[in-house]
DNA sequence: CATGAATGAGCATTCATTCAT
DNA sequence: TATGAATGAATGCTCATTCAT
């Protein structure tokens, strides 16, 4: 039993060990510099063994993003929890969406990265794994609003939509960074981002 | 100065048949499938030659990118130019938006492709170029409100911050189409997007 | 004395159960789709436990030939059993060998692979039990042969080389099936393989 | 003009360069040792480069195979001119197919290779190829048989049907040596292909 | 007896780029 | 100008076999 036990962590561990390479890799050098033999060399493990652990490389590609959006989850989630009024919360909400996308830009990379991929590159096995886990982040979005509605704080018929667009916005916006210095040469990125929430927000009213 | 003028000439040919060929392997199978020799095969040159008229692969994406939001620009530079309301503009340009998305996917895919590599991929030369293109949508935009600002029906006091965001919306949403039969499974991605184009409109009343 | 032979037989069941997995793989996906760890896989057992019962993939493999080559025999057998003429023993010999590569395809492939392998490929030990069991085919047109001129029917100074030659002559035109539709194209290849049977057993009279 | 002759000339030695390394390869450990970076180990390039002058590795095979068909061809067709009996020819070409299998083994093992490799793996394209160079080998020996039945000296209704059958036998039997110190024990392997070659050619009388 | 983790060489193929002619 | 031959690292992935437990 204590044997099984014990077997079962060490693989949990290996696991680990491979991710934290490629996650390693991740971060030093982004989305296209990981290759299976990379994420071995770096493991400090053979390439053979990467492929007992995961079967695949977008296995791989998609236990990062899990951890990406479950790191985006619970902050989110924790904000969502706190004791402020609606208008608040989604404010803090969208302010955490952008810090997630420069603090955590590889982890934010890695969740654009299956966003831009061709749809069929994945099994829909996968595919759906990955939408779940984006729609419990909307779910939070939308409960708030829901119940802002509810509550008689917000006007809005129907919230989800309303949730779909608020989070197409930020993730747009967010994009656009890439355009700060350029096309937005007056204005500042954030404080542009700031302007399109508030309007969101306030349109709830 | 004839002379002259003419190897100019025929050197934006030998540029132009080269990018003939690039947009047709695009076309054909998508911008994954671009590969240099490919492009020389299908131009019947050969590869030292596009290397003589592109100095890189990068260049002859942003070519074939500056091609797509030309054509993108065009369309909505006649909407804009249409002899209807502001609103109906605004609106009609969201739609044009969304058909060029599904249209025109290869060139979509590859605006995309420039909007999320890391930005070091490119040299600033070319950033420039690029992001300018782009700035020259956001000015029809902006060029509407502002007009429908200063006309008395809109009510606005940004205009730029709004028209980027507005761009935001629609663009952060069309990446979400592939959410369509998962975490939207009760909404039609169109319907989606018509609803927060609608939304953004009134709000400028 | 019970324990040791109860041991044995749980031996046995465990080689079949392996057996069977190969099996499995060889008919649903043919000779070259078999691993050593697809074959733990279908049969729920460990890599290693693979290598205790059989030393090598090669071993598997014979195994297999083996069934393959009883299966065939038992076949030849009967029909040498049948109360029929000499003559129409070997022509429904003949024949069954060939609705044997056809139907039983993976079977004739697998004995194919053996015939074809570099010798060197098995350890003399192996290839003996292989040659053995092909021998026992041999035997039973060779016998049949040797009866019929016993008996008067046939005309044939050496049954042996006879059988010999007509067995290579099936097997031989059976691997020309692949010309079929190229090379033979006036011709069906099933009435060649009859055309040259009936020669044969014809020569004997 | 003589830059290009002599461009041609050097491409076409290349080619030679490569298909002498994938020969030696052949030749000193067999079909299954050779890959493509072996190939360009051995011709001392690259393994692009290798690409450049062979799409495949299967065109490399062929390739081969076509050398080895041509070598056959040559000796097969200079004894069917010879000016002896239809007999003696038909003999003759057996006894050198027979020193084919033996002097040039690796080239009659790369020829059984395509014989015994699944139809899917070639394109039709090469298949044809391959099948034709053996159309050109069977209608030696059908051109000798119709003569021979044409001028009197043989009595055969279907010259076509005889010499498939004819070569089948030779084929089926030279892939026998293998049991030679086993099954045949008693036999010479040698002795038994010359026994049924006669055997066949007496048939024709 | 049985396990299954670990290996690492091996595979075919692609590709952007260079450079001598 | 234009060519196209040459490169070789890089890719994702497979597999027979070993061995400590």
């Amino acid at each position: 039993m204590g044997v099984k036990e014990r077997k079962a962590l060490e693989k949990q561990q290996r696991r680990n060990q491979i991710l934290d390479a490629a996650r390693t890799l991740l971060f030093s050098s982004g989305v296209d510099s990981i290759s299976i033999s990379k994420i071995a060399k770096q493991a400090e493990l053979g390439v053979g063994t990467i492929y007992f652990y995961y079967k695949n490389k977008a296995q791989i590609f998609v236990a990062l993003q899990k951890e990406g959006v479950a790191l985006l989850y619970s902050t989110i989630l924790q904000i969502s929890k706190k004791m402020i009024d609606h208008e608040g919360k989604l404010t803090r909400i969208a302010k955490a969406y952008y810090s997630f996308s420069e603090e955590q830009k590889n982890y934010f990379d890695i969740i654009n990265y299956f966003l831009s991929s061709p749809i069929i590159f994945f099994e829909s096995n996968l595919k759906n794994q990955i939408d779940m886990s984006g729609h419990k982040l909307l779910l939070i979005i939308q409960d708030i609003v829901a119940d802002g509605v509810h509550q008689g704080f917000f006007n809005e018929e129907d919230p989800e939509k309303f949730s779909i667009m608020f989070w197409g916005t930020l993730h747009g916006l967010i994009q656009f960074k890439k355009f700060e210095r350029t096309i937005f040469e007056n204005e500042s990125h954030e404080l542009l981002y700031d302007y399109s929430v508030k309007k969101h927000v306030h349109s709830l009213k």
